[in-house]
RNA sequence: GCGCCAGUAGCUCAGUUGGAUAGAGCAGCAGCCUUCUAAGCUGCGGGUCAGGGGUUCGAAUCCCUUCUGGCGUGCCA
């Protein structure tokens, strides 16, 4: 009734490696047999100490009381039926009345041929259940070239994308443009004003609100060597135009190369120009009118957000008739509903914290259910060099940009230490540390693991020792603890993905795999794979390494890190 | 003032969402290459989890409060 056989099966069918699961299922199938309530309330977790076994389990701690049964006679109870199952070596009760597991290398050695089976399937799942994402991330504005908190937001926004379709969901990235505006105006501004320097003009002082960087001053150069004094010729609105479409054309493409060079694909690019070209603004101030949550007060019209949680009323239109930055962008997120999205995750800089609740008003106040709307908040990066903090500022146009930063440090070790920090705190990004190419890196620390394998495989190769299948029966070879630390590592990676896809984080993708890298490095240490005295015995650890190996660059390709073959 | 986020080893950070003796990596010290990549491995020190209350079998984790730092609090985006 509890047999090892029917579990093992339906873990199998559905494709997932997963102990912990195989766990919880048997346990639950337990507590049903012995007609216990409350059986989904239990966890079973990979303990601290190893000491304590492979896997363990609250169960019976967390089920005692509703049962009005002493803890540890529960688990002794539950204990005497889980025995039953072959696939466990040792089924122990600790302490308050944990149940530890030890599982048998059977089961290991099973599993490793089941990743291997898998391949590049390994981690998949139907855990989202095809729900449509739409994951909004960097949105800058096309006025000047990214920056590290941009830079941040790719790596974060896209490792997010890959894990969650890996795991079943219907992800799409998405670039919100804000072509349009107030900035946009002042951008056209400062490069008609670096224009007319460069014909000589005396511009007296550069404006305060005006963009200071010196990639202003290389547009206008630029721009002067295609349409020279003609320009000027212009009527003022055209030229203004002209100068508009040149600017965001180029910026936009700037940043396009930015997000290739990182290896970022957006599924689309949604520009707010096209968007009010459509009438969306008309759109959307209907439907805030029509829901009666607006009003007219010194020439401008409010939206009376402060009725669904904001702090206060927000403008909608400002008095001078033009449109605040909200309104098109609270349209943008309506189309994302229309489009089909069920889940809209807009990853947000750290200088947007006040933006947020009049969106959520606005989903309120049209009926939305606003729980649709998630939105994460990325802290700012520190970058520091030589133990001090590299100074930036905006207004004088002193920024690192993120080419800048993929030029010093590279795309691989960029997005790592981007990934590495959780979103929510504060990143600090040591210049110096990126660049190391040594121990002290972790990047290189993982790379150099996969790089490590490819070459004994190699050396395998030549010496004839791969096998041109392998054996199930190699499989009893593998008997040494940090051989089957291993395979226990890589099948927490089903779960964990799932667990990232759900949270929402991506951060603990590298800690896993540097912890998976470490098992390994100590395995290589401690034994050697290829040796010819040991036919069998070096082709089950080549498998074991082969696997691992893939398994790693699984983990990298999420992070949308090279896995190279040298090192 | 109010709101959001953070505070864990000398430094940079994890901590399986409430589990057992809080973990890595650097930095410090001591070791390991005639053997598949030493960009690696092994060992040793190092803690009032910012402080104080509370919730329960059990708290770094949840609640309250104080302190410190960052950000926000535009008819900017």
């Amino acid at each position: 009734m509890t047999g090892c056989l029917p579990i093992w099966q339906q873990i199998k069918t559905k494709r997932i490696t997963m102990i912990k699961r195989l766990l919880h299922n048997h346990i639950s199938e337990v507590l049903s047999a012995l007609e216990l309530s409350g059986e989904r309330d239990f966890t079973v977790e990979v303990p601290n100490n190893p000491e304590h076994g492979d896997y363990s389990t609250n169960a019976a701690m967390v089920l005692a009381k509703q049962n009005k049964i002493a803890p540890r006679k529960l688990a002794e109870t539950l204990v005497k039926e889980l025995r039953k199952n072959k696939f466990y070596k040792a089924v122990e009760i600790a302490g308050p009345g944990f149940i530890n597991f030890k599982i048998a290398p059977s089961l290991y050695h099973k599993i490793l041929f089941d990743i291997r089976d898998l391949g590049e399937d390994f981690g998949q799942s139907d855990y989202g259940q095809g729900e449509k994402v739409l994951i909004e991330f960097v949105s800058a504005n096309p006025t000047g070239p990214l920056n590290i908190v941009s830079a941040r937001a790719a790596a974060f926004g896209d490792t997010l994308y890959r894990v969650m379709k890996k795991v079943g969901f219907e992800p799409d990235r998405e670039f919100y443009v804000n072509d349009a505006g107030n900035q946009v105006d002042i951008l056209a501004e400062s490069l008609e004003l670096r224009l007319r320097e460069i014909h000589g003009e005396n511009i007296g002082e550069f404006p305060f609100e005006a963009y200071h960087g010196e990639y202003v001053r290389q547009l206008a150069h630029k721009l002067n060597a295609t349409d020279g004094v003609r320009i000027f010729m212009l009527p003022e609105k055209e030229r203004t135009d002209r100068m508009k479409e040149f600017a965001l054309s180029e910026l936009l493409e700037m940043q396009r190369m930015s997000m290739e060079r990182f290896d970022v694909q957006f599924e689309n690019w949604v520009s707010e120009k096209a968007l009010r070209q459509e009438g969306v603004v008309e759109e959307v101030l209907s439907y805030l009118t029509e829901a009666n949550c607006t009003y007219e007060k010194e020439e401008a019209i409010w939206f009376s957000s402060s009725e669904f949680g904001d702090d206060k009323d927000r403008v909608l239109m400002k008095s001078d008739g033009s449109i605040t930055y909200f309104v098109p962008d609270l349209a943008y997120h309506l189309t994302k509903i229309q489009r089909g999205y069920t889940q809209l995750i807009d990853v947000f800089g750290p200088d947007h914290h006040g933006y947020v609740p009049r969106l959520r008003a606005a989903f309120r106040a049209l009926k939305y259910d606003d729980d649709i709307l998630e939105v994460i908040f990325l802290q700012q990066v520190n970058l520091f060099e030589s133990g001090e903090r590299v100074k930036m500022s905006k207004r004088a146009g002193k920024i690192v940009t993120m080419d800048d930063l993929i030029d010093e440090v590279g795309k691989d070790a960029a997005r790592y230490f981007f990934i590495a920090r959780k979103a929510n705190a504060h990143l600090n990004f040591d210049l110096e540390l990126a660049l190391q190419k040594n121990n002290e890196n972790p990047v290189y620390y993982c790379q150099y693991a996969h790089a490590r394998i490819c070459s004994i495989l190699k050396r395998a190769r030549k010496d004839k020792l791969y096998p041109r299948s392998f054996k199930k029966e190699l499989g009893q070879k593998l008997t040494k603890p940090e051989e089957l630390a291993l395979i226990h590592k890589m099948t927490d990676l089903p779960g964990l993905l799932e667990l990232i896809a759900e949270h929402r984080e991506p951060h603990r993708l590298p800690t896993y795999t540097e912890e998976l890298c470490s098992l390994f490095h100590r395995f290589y240490n401690k034994y050697q794979v290829v040796n010819p005295k040991y036919k069998e015995l070096s082709q089950a650890r080549l498998l074991l390494i082969e696997v691992v190996k893939d398994v790693l660059a699984g983990c990298l390709d999420l992070m949308g890190i090279s896995a190279p073959e040298k090192m």
